[in-house]
DNA sequence: ATGCCCAATCTTGTATGCAAGAATGCTTCA
DNA sequence: TGAAGCATTCTTGCATACAAGATTGGGCAT
Protein backbone atom coordinates (compact mmCIF):
# COMPACT_ATOMS: atom_id res chain seq x y z
CA UNK A 1 0.00 0.00 0.00
CA UNK A 2 1.15 3.34 -0.52
CA UNK A 3 2.07 6.09 1.90
CA UNK A 4 -0.93 7.14 3.66
CA UNK A 5 -0.88 8.34 7.12
CA UNK A 6 1.48 6.17 8.37
CA UNK A 7 0.06 4.95 11.86
CA UNK A 8 -1.35 7.22 14.90
CA UNK A 9 0.40 6.31 17.46
CA UNK A 10 2.86 9.48 16.39
CA UNK A 11 0.74 12.04 17.93
CA UNK A 12 -0.97 13.93 15.19
CA UNK A 13 -0.32 17.08 16.95
CA UNK A 14 -2.49 17.21 19.89
CA UNK A 15 -1.94 15.93 23.54
CA UNK A 16 0.12 12.65 22.66
CA UNK A 17 2.79 12.76 25.84
CA UNK A 18 1.09 10.47 27.44
CA UNK A 19 3.17 6.98 27.29
CA UNK A 20 0.35 4.56 28.13
CA UNK A 21 -2.27 5.73 25.47
CA UNK A 22 -4.95 4.48 27.81
CA UNK A 23 -8.16 3.74 25.54
CA UNK A 24 -8.46 5.95 23.08
CA UNK A 25 -12.44 6.18 23.87
CA UNK A 26 -11.81 7.46 27.24
CA UNK A 27 -9.13 10.03 25.66
CA UNK A 28 -11.45 10.87 23.16
CA UNK A 29 -14.33 11.25 25.67
CA UNK A 30 -12.28 13.77 28.30
CA UNK A 31 -11.27 15.43 25.42
CA UNK A 32 -14.64 16.44 24.29
CA UNK A 33 -16.10 17.00 27.93
CA UNK A 34 -13.43 19.36 27.71
CA UNK A 35 -14.28 20.93 24.33
CA UNK A 36 -17.94 21.27 25.35
CA UNK A 37 -17.14 22.60 29.03
CA UNK A 38 -14.58 25.44 27.48
CA UNK A 39 -17.58 26.61 24.91
CA UNK A 40 -14.89 25.73 22.07
CA UNK A 41 -18.38 22.93 21.28
CA UNK A 42 -21.32 25.51 22.03
CA UNK A 43 -24.44 24.16 22.71
CA UNK A 44 -27.00 22.59 19.57
CA UNK A 45 -23.57 22.42 18.11
CA UNK A 46 -23.71 18.87 15.50
CA UNK A 47 -20.97 16.81 16.41
CA UNK A 48 -20.05 14.75 13.17
CA UNK A 49 -18.31 11.32 13.81
CA UNK A 50 -15.74 11.60 10.39
CA UNK A 51 -15.15 15.60 11.63
CA UNK A 52 -14.39 14.49 15.29
CA UNK A 53 -11.84 11.61 14.35
CA UNK A 54 -9.94 14.09 12.05
CA UNK A 55 -9.97 16.72 14.59
CA UNK A 56 -9.04 13.75 17.24
CA UNK A 57 -7.13 11.33 15.75
CA UNK A 58 -8.65 8.56 16.39
CA UNK A 59 -11.26 6.09 14.22
CA UNK A 60 -14.80 6.68 14.69
CA UNK A 61 -15.19 3.64 16.92
CA UNK A 62 -13.85 4.88 19.98
CA UNK A 63 -15.47 8.05 19.25
CA UNK A 64 -18.81 6.54 18.91
CA UNK A 65 -18.25 4.76 22.23
CA UNK A 66 -17.08 8.18 24.02
CA UNK A 67 -20.79 9.57 22.72
CA UNK A 68 -22.51 7.24 24.56
CA UNK A 69 -20.64 8.16 27.58
CA UNK A 70 -20.94 11.44 27.08
CA UNK A 71 -24.73 10.94 26.72
CA UNK A 72 -25.11 8.88 30.13
CA UNK A 73 -23.89 12.12 31.65
CA UNK A 74 -26.06 14.25 29.75
CA UNK A 75 -23.61 15.90 28.00
CA UNK A 76 -24.69 15.39 24.35
CA UNK A 77 -28.10 13.87 23.10
CA UNK A 78 -28.03 10.94 20.88
CA UNK A 79 -30.55 11.38 18.13
CA UNK A 80 -31.67 8.12 16.13
CA UNK A 81 -30.29 7.97 12.81
CA UNK A 82 -29.47 11.79 13.50
CA UNK A 83 -26.14 13.74 14.06
CA UNK A 84 -25.06 14.04 17.98
CA UNK A 85 -25.55 17.65 18.93
CA UNK A 86 -23.98 19.04 22.34
CA UNK A 87 -26.94 19.34 24.53
CA UNK A 88 -28.52 22.55 24.78
CA UNK A 89 -28.92 24.23 28.05
CA UNK A 90 -32.29 26.21 28.43
CA UNK A 91 -32.78 28.27 31.34
CA UNK A 92 -36.08 26.08 32.36
CA UNK A 93 -33.29 23.15 32.50
CA UNK A 94 -31.13 25.02 34.83
CA UNK A 95 -34.18 25.02 37.15
CA UNK A 96 -34.53 21.27 37.06
CA UNK A 97 -30.92 20.97 36.80
CA UNK A 98 -30.86 23.12 40.49
CA UNK A 99 -33.74 21.84 41.87
CA UNK A 100 -32.21 17.87 41.84
CA UNK A 101 -29.09 18.91 42.31
CA UNK A 102 -30.25 20.45 45.61
CA UNK A 103 -32.35 17.96 46.64
CA UNK A 104 -29.24 15.50 46.77
CA UNK A 105 -27.07 17.55 47.91
CA UNK A 106 -29.85 18.41 51.00
CA UNK A 107 -29.34 14.52 51.16
CA UNK A 108 -25.70 15.09 51.00
CA UNK A 109 -25.43 16.97 54.00
CA UNK A 110 -28.27 15.18 56.30
CA UNK A 111 -25.82 11.76 55.55
CA UNK A 112 -22.36 14.05 56.03
CA UNK A 113 -23.42 15.53 59.82
CA UNK A 114 -23.73 11.79 61.23
CA UNK A 115 -19.91 11.39 59.45
CA UNK A 116 -18.27 14.17 59.83
CA UNK A 117 -14.95 14.22 61.98
CA UNK A 118 -13.86 17.04 63.49
CA UNK A 119 -11.02 17.64 61.14
CA UNK A 120 -13.40 17.44 58.17
CA UNK A 121 -15.19 20.54 59.88
CA UNK A 122 -12.22 22.46 60.35
CA UNK A 123 -10.91 21.74 56.89
CA UNK A 124 -14.45 23.11 55.56
CA UNK A 125 -14.28 25.81 57.86
CA UNK A 126 -11.25 26.73 56.26
CA UNK A 127 -12.40 26.39 52.68
CA UNK A 128 -15.27 28.81 54.14
CA UNK A 129 -12.73 31.26 55.52
CA UNK A 130 -10.75 31.32 52.05
CA UNK A 131 -13.64 31.59 50.48
CA UNK A 132 -14.76 34.92 52.71
CA UNK A 133 -11.36 36.55 51.53
CA UNK A 134 -11.78 35.46 47.97
CA UNK A 135 -15.45 37.20 48.51
CA UNK A 136 -13.63 40.64 50.46
CA UNK A 137 -11.43 40.75 47.52
CA UNK A 138 -14.26 40.15 44.51
CA UNK A 139 -12.23 37.24 43.06
CA UNK A 140 -14.81 35.73 41.47
CA UNK A 141 -12.71 32.95 40.25
CA UNK A 142 -11.57 31.62 43.01
CA UNK A 143 -14.71 32.02 44.67
CA UNK A 144 -16.70 30.14 42.85
CA UNK A 145 -13.68 27.33 43.07
CA UNK A 146 -13.43 27.65 46.26
CA UNK A 147 -17.24 27.36 46.85
CA UNK A 148 -17.27 24.20 44.35
CA UNK A 149 -14.59 22.75 46.68
CA UNK A 150 -16.82 23.15 50.01
CA UNK A 151 -19.66 21.46 48.20
CA UNK A 152 -18.01 18.83 46.34
CA UNK A 153 -16.60 18.25 50.04
CA UNK A 154 -19.63 17.63 51.60
CA UNK A 155 -20.89 15.33 49.28
CA UNK A 156 -17.85 13.51 49.33
CA UNK A 157 -18.32 13.11 53.56
CA UNK A 158 -21.65 11.59 53.02
CA UNK A 159 -19.49 8.56 52.12
CA UNK A 160 -22.37 7.22 49.44
CA UNK A 161 -21.17 6.13 46.51
CA UNK A 162 -23.93 6.58 44.38
CA UNK A 163 -25.30 9.82 45.76
CA UNK A 164 -21.71 10.93 44.88
CA UNK A 165 -21.54 9.12 41.24
CA UNK A 166 -24.94 11.04 40.47
CA UNK A 167 -23.77 13.98 41.57
CA UNK A 168 -20.68 14.14 39.83
CA UNK A 169 -22.72 13.22 36.47
CA UNK A 170 -25.01 16.16 36.96
CA UNK A 171 -22.23 18.61 38.51
CA UNK A 172 -20.50 19.40 35.10
CA UNK A 173 -24.08 21.67 33.74
CA UNK A 174 -24.17 23.21 37.29
CA UNK A 175 -20.49 24.71 36.68
CA UNK A 176 -21.56 25.49 33.16
CA UNK A 177 -24.56 27.07 33.93
CA UNK A 178 -22.47 28.86 37.04
CA UNK A 179 -20.19 29.97 34.64
CA UNK A 180 -22.68 31.86 32.33
CA UNK A 181 -24.53 33.44 34.75
CA UNK A 182 -23.72 36.92 36.19
CA UNK A 183 -23.23 37.37 39.84
CA UNK A 184 -25.12 40.19 41.10
CA UNK A 185 -23.53 41.65 44.32
CA UNK A 186 -26.95 41.14 45.61
CA UNK A 187 -26.98 37.67 45.09
CA UNK A 188 -23.23 37.36 46.04
CA UNK A 189 -23.47 38.24 49.20
CA UNK A 190 -26.52 36.54 49.95
CA UNK A 191 -24.79 33.59 49.21
CA UNK A 192 -21.97 34.22 51.12
CA UNK A 193 -24.04 34.17 54.09
CA UNK A 194 -26.41 31.19 53.37
CA UNK A 195 -22.73 29.69 53.28
CA UNK A 196 -22.27 30.80 56.79
CA UNK A 197 -25.42 29.42 58.27
CA UNK A 198 -24.96 26.07 56.88
CA UNK A 199 -21.33 25.78 58.03
CA UNK A 200 -23.16 26.26 61.06
CA UNK A 201 -25.06 24.07 60.76
CA UNK A 202 -22.42 21.16 60.32
CA UNK A 203 -20.82 22.70 62.68
CA UNK A 204 -23.76 21.71 65.33
CA UNK A 205 -24.43 18.75 63.17
CA UNK A 206 -27.86 19.65 62.91
CA UNK A 207 -28.58 17.53 59.54
CA UNK A 208 -31.69 18.87 59.36
CA UNK A 209 -31.53 22.22 59.24
CA UNK A 210 -28.05 21.62 57.00
CA UNK A 211 -30.76 20.41 54.26
CA UNK A 212 -33.30 22.64 54.52
CA UNK A 213 -30.70 25.32 53.90
CA UNK A 214 -28.74 23.91 51.31
CA UNK A 215 -32.01 23.22 49.05
CA UNK A 216 -32.87 27.10 50.08
CA UNK A 217 -29.25 27.68 48.93
CA UNK A 218 -30.14 26.85 45.68
CA UNK A 219 -33.37 27.89 45.04
CA UNK A 220 -32.33 31.21 45.94
CA UNK A 221 -29.38 30.89 43.65
CA UNK A 222 -31.76 29.78 40.90
CA UNK A 223 -33.71 33.06 41.00
CA UNK A 224 -30.88 34.68 39.90
CA UNK A 225 -29.83 32.90 37.12
CA UNK A 226 -30.47 34.92 34.18
CA UNK A 227 -32.81 34.33 31.76
CA UNK A 228 -31.38 34.21 28.79
CA UNK A 229 -29.12 31.34 26.78
CA UNK A 230 -30.53 32.58 23.73
CA UNK A 231 -31.61 30.54 20.75
CA UNK A 232 -34.18 28.85 22.41
CA UNK A 233 -37.02 27.96 20.92
CA UNK A 234 -37.57 25.52 23.78
CA UNK A 235 -40.94 23.70 24.53
CA UNK B 1 -28.01 30.04 12.31
CA UNK B 2 -29.71 27.03 12.32
CA UNK B 3 -32.66 26.56 14.68
CA UNK B 4 -33.98 23.15 13.96
CA UNK B 5 -36.10 21.54 16.42
CA UNK B 6 -34.32 19.14 19.11
CA UNK B 7 -36.42 16.29 18.95
CA UNK B 8 -35.71 13.82 22.06
CA UNK B 9 -34.66 10.54 21.06
CA UNK B 10 -37.19 8.64 20.29
CA UNK B 11 -37.93 6.58 23.49
CA UNK B 12 -36.54 2.86 24.04
CA UNK B 13 -39.54 1.25 24.66
CA UNK B 14 -41.86 2.56 22.16
CA UNK B 15 -42.15 -0.07 19.90
CA UNK B 16 -41.17 -2.80 21.08
CA UNK B 17 -42.77 -5.69 18.96
CA UNK B 18 -42.02 -5.02 15.47
CA UNK B 19 -38.53 -6.70 14.32
CA UNK B 20 -37.27 -4.01 13.01
CA UNK B 21 -37.25 -1.87 15.94
CA UNK B 22 -34.38 0.81 15.29
CA UNK B 23 -30.85 -0.12 16.60
CA UNK B 24 -29.37 -3.01 17.41
CA UNK B 25 -27.40 -1.58 20.42
CA UNK B 26 -30.87 -0.36 21.83
CA UNK B 27 -32.19 -3.75 21.51
CA UNK B 28 -28.74 -5.44 22.84
CA UNK B 29 -28.87 -3.27 26.26
CA UNK B 30 -32.22 -4.09 26.69
CA UNK B 31 -31.73 -7.76 26.22
CA UNK B 32 -28.85 -7.35 28.52
CA UNK B 33 -30.70 -5.95 31.09
CA UNK B 34 -33.80 -8.44 31.00
CA UNK B 35 -31.05 -11.01 31.64
CA UNK B 36 -29.63 -9.60 34.43
CA UNK B 37 -32.92 -8.41 35.82
CA UNK B 38 -34.13 -11.82 35.97
CA UNK B 39 -31.23 -13.41 37.20
CA UNK B 40 -30.32 -15.25 34.47
CA UNK B 41 -26.90 -13.44 34.65
CA UNK B 42 -25.59 -13.23 38.08
CA UNK B 43 -23.33 -10.88 39.71
CA UNK B 44 -19.88 -11.21 38.81
CA UNK B 45 -20.52 -13.22 35.83
CA UNK B 46 -18.37 -12.43 32.81
CA UNK B 47 -19.70 -11.08 30.14
CA UNK B 48 -17.08 -12.28 26.80
CA UNK B 49 -17.78 -10.76 23.74
CA UNK B 50 -18.13 -12.75 21.60
CA UNK B 51 -20.43 -15.34 23.20
CA UNK B 52 -22.73 -12.46 23.45
CA UNK B 53 -22.74 -12.06 20.07
CA UNK B 54 -23.76 -15.15 19.37
CA UNK B 55 -26.45 -15.38 21.69
CA UNK B 56 -27.69 -12.38 20.95
CA UNK B 57 -27.31 -12.80 16.72
CA UNK B 58 -25.61 -9.80 16.46
CA UNK B 59 -22.03 -8.47 15.97
CA UNK B 60 -19.46 -7.11 18.72
CA UNK B 61 -20.03 -3.73 17.52
CA UNK B 62 -23.37 -3.54 18.73
CA UNK B 63 -22.78 -4.78 22.20
CA UNK B 64 -19.95 -2.97 22.93
CA UNK B 65 -21.75 0.45 22.87
CA UNK B 66 -24.71 -1.84 25.21
CA UNK B 67 -21.99 -2.24 27.50
CA UNK B 68 -21.28 1.42 27.86
CA UNK B 69 -25.03 1.93 28.20
CA UNK B 70 -25.19 -0.86 30.70
CA UNK B 71 -22.10 0.83 32.53
CA UNK B 72 -23.67 4.42 32.63
CA UNK B 73 -26.54 2.47 34.80
CA UNK B 74 -24.30 0.81 36.85
CA UNK B 75 -25.73 -2.88 35.83
CA UNK B 76 -22.09 -3.66 34.90
CA UNK B 77 -18.35 -3.27 35.58
CA UNK B 78 -16.07 -2.64 32.79
CA UNK B 79 -12.79 -3.13 33.92
CA UNK B 80 -9.63 -1.92 31.48
CA UNK B 81 -8.23 -4.52 29.14
CA UNK B 82 -10.27 -7.40 30.98
CA UNK B 83 -13.57 -9.11 30.52
CA UNK B 84 -16.95 -6.88 31.77
CA UNK B 85 -18.48 -8.51 34.52
CA UNK B 86 -22.26 -8.13 35.48
CA UNK B 87 -22.36 -6.11 38.70
CA UNK B 88 -22.34 -7.28 41.70
CA UNK B 89 -25.18 -5.99 43.77
CA UNK B 90 -23.58 -5.48 47.97
CA UNK B 91 -26.11 -4.73 50.14
CA UNK B 92 -24.57 -1.75 51.27
CA UNK B 93 -24.86 -0.59 47.96
CA UNK B 94 -28.42 -1.33 47.95
CA UNK B 95 -28.56 1.03 51.01
CA UNK B 96 -26.68 4.00 49.32
CA UNK B 97 -29.72 3.20 46.41
CA UNK B 98 -32.35 3.60 48.63
CA UNK B 99 -31.32 6.41 49.81
CA UNK B 100 -30.74 8.60 46.56
CA UNK B 101 -33.35 7.18 44.67
CA UNK B 102 -36.18 8.09 48.14
CA UNK B 103 -34.68 11.46 48.16
CA UNK B 104 -35.48 11.79 44.15
CA UNK B 105 -38.60 10.66 44.39
CA UNK B 106 -39.72 12.84 47.33
CA UNK B 107 -38.93 15.83 44.91
CA UNK B 108 -41.06 14.29 42.57
CA UNK B 109 -43.68 14.06 45.15
CA UNK B 110 -43.11 17.79 45.73
CA UNK B 111 -43.23 18.95 42.56
CA UNK B 112 -46.13 16.71 41.49
CA UNK B 113 -48.43 18.08 43.89
CA UNK B 114 -48.15 21.05 42.40
CA UNK B 115 -49.00 19.96 38.72
CA UNK B 116 -51.20 16.81 38.97
CA UNK B 117 -54.29 16.96 37.51
CA UNK B 118 -57.36 15.57 37.99
CA UNK B 119 -57.54 13.48 35.98
CA UNK B 120 -53.70 11.78 36.65
CA UNK B 121 -55.06 11.59 40.17
CA UNK B 122 -57.89 9.54 38.90
CA UNK B 123 -54.99 7.15 37.04
CA UNK B 124 -53.08 6.76 39.58
CA UNK B 125 -55.82 5.91 41.72
CA UNK B 126 -56.56 3.18 39.47
CA UNK B 127 -53.56 1.60 39.21
CA UNK B 128 -53.11 1.96 42.99
CA UNK B 129 -56.26 -0.06 43.35
CA UNK B 130 -55.50 -2.94 40.89
CA UNK B 131 -52.08 -2.76 42.85
CA UNK B 132 -54.55 -3.68 46.05
CA UNK B 133 -56.28 -6.35 43.93
CA UNK B 134 -53.09 -7.73 43.08
CA UNK B 135 -51.93 -8.05 46.73
CA UNK B 136 -55.34 -9.34 47.74
CA UNK B 137 -54.53 -12.24 45.46
CA UNK B 138 -50.64 -12.01 46.20
CA UNK B 139 -49.55 -11.88 42.45
CA UNK B 140 -46.54 -10.84 43.35
CA UNK B 141 -45.27 -9.79 39.84
CA UNK B 142 -48.04 -7.98 39.01
CA UNK B 143 -47.84 -5.82 42.27
CA UNK B 144 -44.51 -4.92 41.73
CA UNK B 145 -45.41 -4.08 37.94
CA UNK B 146 -48.15 -1.43 39.12
CA UNK B 147 -45.88 -0.58 42.00
CA UNK B 148 -43.01 0.62 39.41
CA UNK B 149 -45.69 2.20 37.45
CA UNK B 150 -47.11 4.09 40.38
CA UNK B 151 -43.89 5.67 40.88
CA UNK B 152 -42.89 5.95 37.93
CA UNK B 153 -46.30 7.75 36.70
CA UNK B 154 -45.26 10.32 40.03
CA UNK B 155 -41.80 11.24 38.47
CA UNK B 156 -43.20 11.49 34.93
CA UNK B 157 -45.78 14.31 36.29
CA UNK B 158 -42.95 16.29 38.05
CA UNK B 159 -42.02 17.44 34.55
CA UNK B 160 -38.30 17.82 35.32
CA UNK B 161 -36.38 16.15 32.77
CA UNK B 162 -33.00 16.14 34.45
CA UNK B 163 -35.08 14.38 37.47
CA UNK B 164 -36.94 12.10 34.96
CA UNK B 165 -33.44 11.14 33.50
CA UNK B 166 -30.84 10.52 36.40
CA UNK B 167 -34.37 8.66 38.04
CA UNK B 168 -34.38 6.45 34.75
CA UNK B 169 -30.58 5.86 35.40
CA UNK B 170 -30.81 4.74 38.62
CA UNK B 171 -34.45 2.68 38.47
CA UNK B 172 -33.16 -0.42 37.33
CA UNK B 173 -30.95 -1.33 40.32
CA UNK B 174 -33.67 -0.65 41.90
CA UNK B 175 -35.54 -3.39 40.11
CA UNK B 176 -32.84 -5.57 40.28
CA UNK B 177 -32.94 -5.59 44.44
CA UNK B 178 -36.58 -5.70 44.45
CA UNK B 179 -36.17 -8.70 42.14
CA UNK B 180 -33.87 -10.26 44.34
CA UNK B 181 -35.78 -9.48 47.69
CA UNK B 182 -38.09 -11.86 49.28
CA UNK B 183 -40.98 -10.00 49.86
CA UNK B 184 -42.01 -10.92 53.12
CA UNK B 185 -45.52 -10.95 54.37
CA UNK B 186 -45.37 -8.27 57.01
CA UNK B 187 -43.18 -5.84 54.53
CA UNK B 188 -45.40 -6.43 52.03
CA UNK B 189 -48.99 -5.48 54.04
CA UNK B 190 -46.68 -2.61 55.31
CA UNK B 191 -45.94 -1.22 51.93
CA UNK B 192 -49.43 -1.68 50.55
CA UNK B 193 -50.52 0.44 53.93
CA UNK B 194 -47.31 3.27 52.80
CA UNK B 195 -49.04 3.44 49.52
CA UNK B 196 -52.55 4.35 50.57
CA UNK B 197 -51.32 6.92 52.57
CA UNK B 198 -49.11 8.13 50.05
CA UNK B 199 -52.11 8.46 47.48
CA UNK B 200 -54.30 9.95 50.23
CA UNK B 201 -51.47 12.62 50.04
CA UNK B 202 -51.01 13.09 46.60
CA UNK B 203 -55.29 13.41 46.51
CA UNK B 204 -55.12 16.21 49.37
CA UNK B 205 -52.02 17.54 47.31
CA UNK B 206 -49.97 17.71 50.54
CA UNK B 207 -46.92 18.04 48.74
CA UNK B 208 -44.99 17.74 51.81
CA UNK B 209 -46.28 15.04 53.44
CA UNK B 210 -46.25 13.10 49.91
CA UNK B 211 -42.22 13.57 50.31
CA UNK B 212 -41.62 12.38 53.82
CA UNK B 213 -44.16 9.37 53.05
CA UNK B 214 -42.07 8.45 50.19
CA UNK B 215 -38.90 9.02 51.52
CA UNK B 216 -40.31 6.42 54.55
CA UNK B 217 -41.08 4.13 52.45
CA UNK B 218 -37.83 3.68 50.97
CA UNK B 219 -36.38 3.65 54.15
CA UNK B 220 -38.57 1.01 55.76
CA UNK B 221 -38.15 -1.03 52.47
CA UNK B 222 -34.58 -1.12 53.09
CA UNK B 223 -34.17 -2.93 56.32
CA UNK B 224 -36.12 -5.67 54.24
CA UNK B 225 -33.38 -6.27 51.56
CA UNK B 226 -31.53 -9.64 53.11
CA UNK B 227 -28.14 -8.29 53.75
CA UNK B 228 -26.75 -10.69 51.27
CA UNK B 229 -26.90 -11.13 47.80
CA UNK B 230 -23.13 -11.39 46.55
CA UNK B 231 -22.51 -14.22 44.68
CA UNK B 232 -25.13 -16.32 46.49
CA UNK B 233 -26.80 -19.38 45.29
CA UNK B 234 -29.15 -17.16 43.50
CA UNK B 235 -32.93 -18.17 43.45
C1' DA C 1 9.77 -30.54 43.43
C1' DT C 2 8.99 -25.84 42.97
C1' DG C 3 9.34 -21.45 41.07
C1' DC C 4 10.16 -18.59 37.15
C1' DC C 5 10.08 -17.53 32.32
C1' DC C 6 8.32 -17.87 27.76
C1' DA C 7 5.07 -18.79 24.31
C1' DA C 8 0.52 -20.00 22.60
C1' DT C 9 -4.07 -18.55 22.84
C1' DC C 10 -7.76 -15.90 24.14
C1' DT C 11 -9.97 -11.41 24.71
C1' DT C 12 -10.41 -6.80 24.20
C1' DG C 13 -9.36 -2.40 21.55
C1' DT C 14 -9.23 -0.14 17.08
C1' DA C 15 -9.70 0.63 12.13
C1' DT C 16 -12.08 0.22 7.97
C1' DG C 17 -15.46 -1.34 4.58
C1' DC C 18 -20.22 -1.74 3.34
C1' DA C 19 -25.18 -0.89 3.58
C1' DA C 20 -29.28 1.67 4.95
C1' DG C 21 -31.56 5.85 6.15
C1' DA C 22 -31.86 10.90 6.00
C1' DA C 23 -31.01 15.50 4.17
C1' DT C 24 -30.58 18.34 0.31
C1' DG C 25 -30.77 20.11 -4.13
C1' DC C 26 -32.50 19.71 -8.74
C1' DT C 27 -35.86 18.98 -12.04
C1' DT C 28 -40.42 18.97 -13.58
C1' DC C 29 -45.24 19.82 -13.62
C1' DA C 30 -49.25 22.55 -12.43
C1' DT D 1 -43.57 30.93 -9.78
C1' DG D 2 -44.23 27.49 -6.37
C1' DA D 3 -44.55 22.93 -4.88
C1' DA D 4 -43.81 18.10 -5.21
C1' DG D 5 -41.16 14.11 -6.55
C1' DC D 6 -36.79 12.10 -7.38
C1' DA D 7 -31.96 11.36 -7.27
C1' DT D 8 -27.49 12.37 -5.38
C1' DT D 9 -24.79 12.69 -1.49
C1' DC D 10 -23.85 12.65 3.19
C1' DT D 11 -24.04 10.48 7.70
C1' DT D 12 -24.93 7.03 10.73
C1' DG D 13 -25.35 1.90 11.93
C1' DC D 14 -23.34 -2.57 11.60
C1' DA D 15 -19.94 -6.16 10.56
C1' DT D 16 -15.48 -7.86 10.14
C1' DA D 17 -10.48 -7.80 9.97
C1' DC D 18 -6.37 -6.69 12.39
C1' DA D 19 -3.39 -5.45 16.37
C1' DA D 20 -2.18 -5.17 21.20
C1' DG D 21 -2.54 -6.62 25.86
C1' DA D 22 -3.60 -10.37 29.17
C1' DT D 23 -3.96 -14.96 30.84
C1' DT D 24 -2.53 -19.49 31.22
C1' DG D 25 -0.15 -23.59 30.47
C1' DG D 26 4.14 -25.87 29.72
C1' DG D 27 9.03 -26.19 29.87
C1' DC D 28 13.35 -25.24 32.02
C1' DA D 29 16.43 -24.14 35.65
C1' DT D 30 17.64 -24.19 40.45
Amino acid sequence: MDDEEVMVDAAPGAVENIPRRGRLHTQAAQQLRTMILSGELPPGTRLREVQLCQQLGVSRTPVREAFRTLAAEGMIDLLPNRSVIVARLRSPDIGHLFEVVGALEALAGELAVKLVTSEQIGEIAGLHNKMLESYEKRERAAYLDLNHRIHRRIVEISANPVLISTWQTLIPRVERARAIANLNPDRWVAAVYEHSRMLSALVSRDGGLLSQLTREHFMNGLRHIPQESGSGQGT
